[in-house]
RNA sequence: GGGGCUGUAGCUCAGCUGGUUAGAGUGCCGGUCUGUCACACCGGAGGUCGCGGGUUCGAGCCCCGUCAGCCCCGCCA
């Protein structure tokens, strides 16, 4: 299979079957040892790396002086007998490591400068900076490494393309050049040159084509769809991306969820991990509750807890002060939090402001004594009745939820991080569900939709759309894994009627939706199947699954945090021709 | 948009309280070496201390600004 014209194996893939073969191999220097006499290299292809063994006993002279000056990354062609080491010669950490090749010709195909940052690289060295690694990429995806996350990364593509073909899901691409959407997050618009002062949208997702496909009669569809969102950086947010992304038609959550599970599945399978459906459920009320936050990572227990009527007959002066309207009391009771120092606490305290707590009151059990910032109004049987025991601590905030949750998710991931119970399992999956229709606008308070405007309302809730908006639940679940969301779907909106409320309601006239939207309209009036679906992150399951530290290290040719490419240098400006072209000005 | 960390040899880093000649490892160049595998040993070259300004007798070090990379908040329907 790996034979070509140039080569007969790969280098990597030679073992002591090979034995008494003559190969012609093809690869870069990945290092050289020269020991006068005779020459030794590591040669490097995708499979691996081959030693290959120049000396006076099988090498023609000139080749034995050329071996001696080849160079780091230089491609060569080497010809020569698959021969076993010596006994003393093996090297049992090399996959290669029995045999060798005893090089009887050897030639420079692909000279190469001395590399601006290595690639071969000592067990302890340090990675050159990220900077580096991007601006020389080409060298940076020659490290065994990042070449290993893109195997992986292609072996769950393709895995997820069988899996949801023999679901009977087809393939189906969507435009690029799309539409822009009025909600949600910012688009990348290219201008039109044959359409002076309009543009095209790149699609944030191919949600309005995918529900076009349903509409269509296509029944099931699926795309491993590349997306586009002009928002800030993260270390798992890149501005393209790509989803797996997938609806079908007569479908309830149920049938999602068990599509989105064999997709999942497979996927860990593929990265060598059995997992367990269906996944356990868990509502967003309960989520937001006992774990501050959507997405829990339920490999750990420190559930928050609601300590407001225990502590509010204390009489803590500034909890006191600060219970009132919406507050309460709500805690973590820290299992052999007795182990947390003193500067622990302070750290804590220090990461509860940076996500906008005033502080962290806490309190630790030692016996009879209760040590920290609330000790004084704490018994031992006081902290027992919260579910503090011996050797454990609690720590405590008090004030809304729109605060405190974000603070004790917070808090309870660091705690988790200094303490390193062991976890209770190795991949919680989990289906977050009823997630509230709307959420209070930042400024305002005002009820606005927490989804895209496509999410249809929970039936049992539609009588309250108006009266009471914010108990008002969506068909719209979450996939969380290990404290990450791997992806989110819904029921679509299939009523022309209701989606145009929901458009209304985003503040659009009648005018503007059909001018937006018409065509969506006009095709929910054209016979329309109850659908749903969902959206798998791929890149951050890839990560998640190579063991890698950022999207960056499963992208071949990703951004930096400030959307720039270095390697090749986009963005970067256009021509005063090009732009006039385009009808545009750039100031 | 806001905050934090980092920026010194090709690469990874050290550089004390501001002090006169800025170091180490590795890579690179030259040499010795026939079983190494991060080969070993000897010698050598290599610096716009990110950039601009300021304070000072004197700045890699202090101050202001700026650029880049990373991380966080906002943002990401």
């Amino acid at each position: 299979m790996s034979r070509t014209t140039w080569r007969t194996h790969r280098c990597g893939a030679l073992r002591a079957e090979h034995v008494g073969q003559w190969v012609r191999l093809g690869g870069w220097v990945h290092r050289r040892r020269d020991l006068g006499g005779i020459v030794f290299l590591d040669l490097r292809d995708r499979d691996g790396l081959v030693q290959v063994a120049f000396g006076p006993g099988w090498s023609p002279p000139d080749v034995l002086v050329a071996a001696g000056a080849l160079g780091s990354e230089t491609v060569v062609v080497v010809e020569g007998q698959i021969v076993v080491r010596p006994a003393s010669a093996r090297n049992p950490e090399m996959a290669t490591g029995d045999v060798e090749v005893h090089a009887t010709a050897l030639v420079v195909v692909g000279p190469a400068e001395t590399p601006p940052i290595p690639v071969a690289r000592g067990k302890t060295d340090e990675l050159p900076a990220e900077e580096l690694r991007l601006k020389h990429r080409h060298l940076d995806l020659r490290r065994p490494e990042l070449l290993a996350n893109l195997i992986l990364r292609h072996r769950l593509m393709q895995r997820a393309r069988r899996t949801l073909s023999e679901l009977e899901f087809l393939e189906v691409e969507t435009p690029i050049l799309t539409k822009p959407t009025p909600e949600g997050a910012r688009d990348y618009l290219v201008p039109s040159r044959l359409h002076p002062g309009e543009f095209y949208a790149l699609p944030q997702s191919p949600q309005i084509y995918k529900q076009l496909l349903m509409v269509a009669g296509f029944d099931r569809y699926f795309q491993i769809a590349r997306c586009f969102r002009d928002e800030d950086l993260r270390y798992d947010r890149q501005p393209e991306f790509t989803q797996i992304d997938l609806e079908a038609s007569f479908v309830g959550t149920e049938d999602v969820y068990g599509f989105v599970e064999a997709v999942l599945v497979a996927l860990w399978d593929e990265a060598g991990h059995a997992i367990e459906r269906p996944f356990p459920r868990i509502t967003w009320r309960e989520a937001m509750e006992r774990y501050g936050t959507d997405k829990p990572d339920l490999r750990y227990e420190f559930p928050i807890a609601d300590w407001t009527a225990q502590v509010q007959l204390l009489g803590v002066p500034f909890i006191e002060q600060a219970l009132r309207d919406e507050a309460r009391v709500r805690g973590i009771a820290v299992k052999g939090g007795g182990a947390l120092s003193r500067k622990d606490v302070d750290q804590l305290a220090e990461a509860a402001k940076q996500v906008g707590g005033s502080g962290l009151a806490w309190a630790k059990r030692l016996g009879d004594h209760i040590s920290g910032s609330v000790a004084k109004h704490f018994t031992a049987e006081g902290l027992g009745a919260l579910g503090v025991g011996d050797g454990d601590a609690a720590l405590m905030v008090v004030g809304p939820d729109r605060v405190t949750s974000p603070v004790l998710d917070r808090v309870r991931m660091e705690v988790i991080r200094r303490l390193a119970p062991a976890p209770t399992r190795a991949h919680a999956f989990a289906w977050v569900v009823d997630f509230p229709l709307f959420e209070p606008d930042h400024e305002t308070g005002t009820p606005v939709f927490a989804h895209h405007p496509f999410t249809s309302p929970h039936p049992d809730d539609v009588v309250r759309l108006e009266s009471d908006p914010f108990s008002c639940r969506a068909l719209h679940y979450d996939a969380v894994y290990n404290g990450n969301e791997l992806g989110s779907g819904s029921i679509r909106i299939t009523d022309p009627a209701i989606q145009r409320k929901v458009f209304a309601h985003l503040g659009l006239a009648p005018g503007e939706i059909e001018a937006r939207f018409g065509f969506l309209l006009a095709a929910l009036q054209a016979g329309t199947p109850p659908h749903g679906g969902f959206a798998i992150g791929f890149d951050r399951v890839a990560m998640l699954l190579a063991g890698a530290g950022s999207l960056r290290d499963v992208i071949a040719f990703p951004k930096t945090t400030a959307a720039r490419a270095l390697f090749e240098g986009a963005p970067a400006p256009a021509s005063p021709a090009d732009i006039a072209a385009l009808h545009i000005e750039v100031k």
